[in-house]
DNA sequence: TTGAAAGCGATACCAG
DNA sequence: CTGGTATCGCTTTCAA
């Protein structure tokens, strides 16, 4: 009746058959496999042979059935493409295999309603947690249903852990690590007035994106600091992709915003940007400065090379798998904190 | 007991809980939530209205146990990191998950041995197919090793895919989808000594590895064909790292090698040629020119844009995905094409 | 030590 | 249509 009954008669082997085989009872086998339970080496060998000669696998399903299996955290992530969170899952997937947790990426596209479907499929998988990696579109009938996930997680002893994304709001049963976007964006501007630009063009990235919103303030906050005025004119929305910035880049260059620095919302934004800039003949850093966000390893290759906001990408994962690991949960909410990179994409200006 | 039984005393939510709450027999539920057999409205709303209430969801571990889980593919992939299998990966999961596939992405970390480890924990979960991605080394042993995993999963109702790299020898049931190193490479080095470049130092990668091999091979019968003398001491072995393509041009630049151009085996190592080249003061491709093999995103970005060798990754991707759902096995074997991409960083030279 | 048997949670066959 | 129930493959008491 299996799927397949085709060409071999025999069917999948199962424990029974190496039982048989090795004339002793499956609970015997079992301990053998799981060596959780003393078993005369007599007895030890001679399963063992079957197992190899057979070429036998365990079923994971039905161990996980019997409350056996391994623990598995489920990674949630945009695009796999993408390089920063690719960090984040590869800091995850590191502490996650040092405790031989079984770790599943999986991806979401960018669409929120995917995401929520995904969280749901994890629990029926039994996930003993599931990471949700990056920003978000802060929509409130999101926010609703998250929240009951993370409570149906909970509820089964599982754990919802959000990464680079900020906390739930009221009450809800998850991990929060996120990191000081607001910050970076403060310091980064702050270090772009320092060396005497006043007129900053920022793509922070999608409107009502949490990152976006986030760095926005801190760049307006940079603003006040330093008591000078906020332009709405300098301030481009769009998605991160260089392909987008790219155009606003260009775009922006027609209208008649004197600006002389481009704080990106990504180093990928900021490549469209550098792109964007040398197509209309403008040099960078000499005629216009440019600034990222992440620290990607591309940010170092691109020259000049990009001045940006490091964010501890890896150490977010490596975070996000102790946390929850942890027997007793110790914290549920950090912000780890980001920092600048000065390359050479920034001209001091004589004021 | 149960794991945690801690605060809540209501174990885990099970379908009989639905049943009996909605007054009903767990094979009506059972039933309604398949939707695989009819149900009179009546009972249907009933049931649902208890499995909303209690925030039910089915245990896919015994879902798939019972036979009718969901169709899995699992990605074994060396690091999360890399821009190149990533795109293969996004293909497998885009066509994936057309077919209400789930898709799992497991890191290998470039370790044969945790990539058999990998394969076998999949042939527990039940993998529909286990594609391995990238490039490996050409051991006897692992051969060996893949080629029984291959046998087992196939008669396991699963398949193996290889992506990337060479098939195994033998009567091995699996498929594979390749690129063409050997000729990506002999078209290269065509276009540079057709520029005019006679000596050109290549880094095809680690000794033994598939990938490295092939494209070495290439530039070798581009030479013969040219009537140019092979020369050992241009080709240099080393991972695929920008760090180590960095020391090993600056190494070459010291000996007595007159090379004009460079020939990266990747784009990540060509980057890493590049800024060897211009640590030592010289420029690309004035000085110097350099190409590269991959054609990932970061190519274009570069200044001068980098010449290289366009591979089809994501194309990869889907293929594999379409070859092992398609009920017809039509093809084990592809062979997908390569192409140059000419970019900036080739300086033609007057003979 | 070892074996027999009771679950784990869902599906699907066989009756009604 | 709907309800019992055997079954999937393994783990784990409980006895021997």
């Amino acid at each position: 009746m299996g799927r397949q009954k085709a060409a071999a008669d025999e069917a999948r082997i199962t424990i029974r058959d190496i039982a048989a085989r090795a004339g002793v009872s499956v609970a015997t086998v079992s301990r053998v496999l799981s060596s959780s339970h003393p078993v005369s080496d007599d007895l030890r060998t001679r399963v063992m042979d079957v197992v190899r000669e057979l070429d036998y696998v365990p079923n994971a399903h039905a161990r996980s059935l019997a409350g056996a299996g391994p623990k598995t955290v489920a990674i949630l992530i945009d695009s796999i493409t993408g390089a920063a969170f690719a960090h984040v899952a590869r800091g995850i997937e590191e502490e996650a295999s040092a405790r031989d947790w079984l770790s599943l990426v999986c991806v979401t596209g960018g669409d929120p309603e995917r995401e929520l479907a995904l969280v749901n499929l994890m629990r029926q998988q039994g996930a003993a947690a599931v990471v949700l990696l990056g920003g978000t579109y802060d929509l409130a009938d999101y926010q609703l249903r998250m929240a009951r996930f993370a409570k149906s997680l909970d509820s089964a002893g599982s754990r919802l852990v959000l990464c680079g994304r900020p906390p739930l709001q009221g009450d809800v049963p998850a991990t929060t690590i996120e990191y000081d976007n607001a910050n970076g964006a403060f310091t980064m501007t702050s270090h772009l007035l320092s060396m005497g630009h006043r007129r900053v063009l920022i793509l922070p990235g999608p409107e009502n994106f949490t990152t976006a919103q986030a760095r926005l303030e801190g760049y307006r906050n940079a603003l006040t600091t330093y008591g000078l005025p906020y332009d709405a004119g300098l301030v481009r929305h769009g998605r991160y992709e260089d392909g987008v910035a790219h155009r606003i880049v260009l775009d922006a260059l027609r209208g008649k915003n004197d600006f002389t620095a481009v704080f990106a919302g990504t180093d990928v934004v900021a490549t469209g940007v550098m792109e964007g800039l040398r197509e209309a003949g403008l040099s960078v850093p000499d005629d216009i400065s440019v600034v990222g966000f992440d620290d990607i390893p591309l940010a170092r290759h691109l020259s000049p090379g990009l001045t940006t906001v490091h964010v501890p990408y890896e150490e977010m994962g490596r975070m996000a798998l102790r946390l929850v690991s942890s027997p007793r949960r110790d914290k549920d909410h950090v912000v780890l904190g980001t920092h600048v990179v000065v390359r050479q994409s920034v001209r001091p200006l004589a004021v």
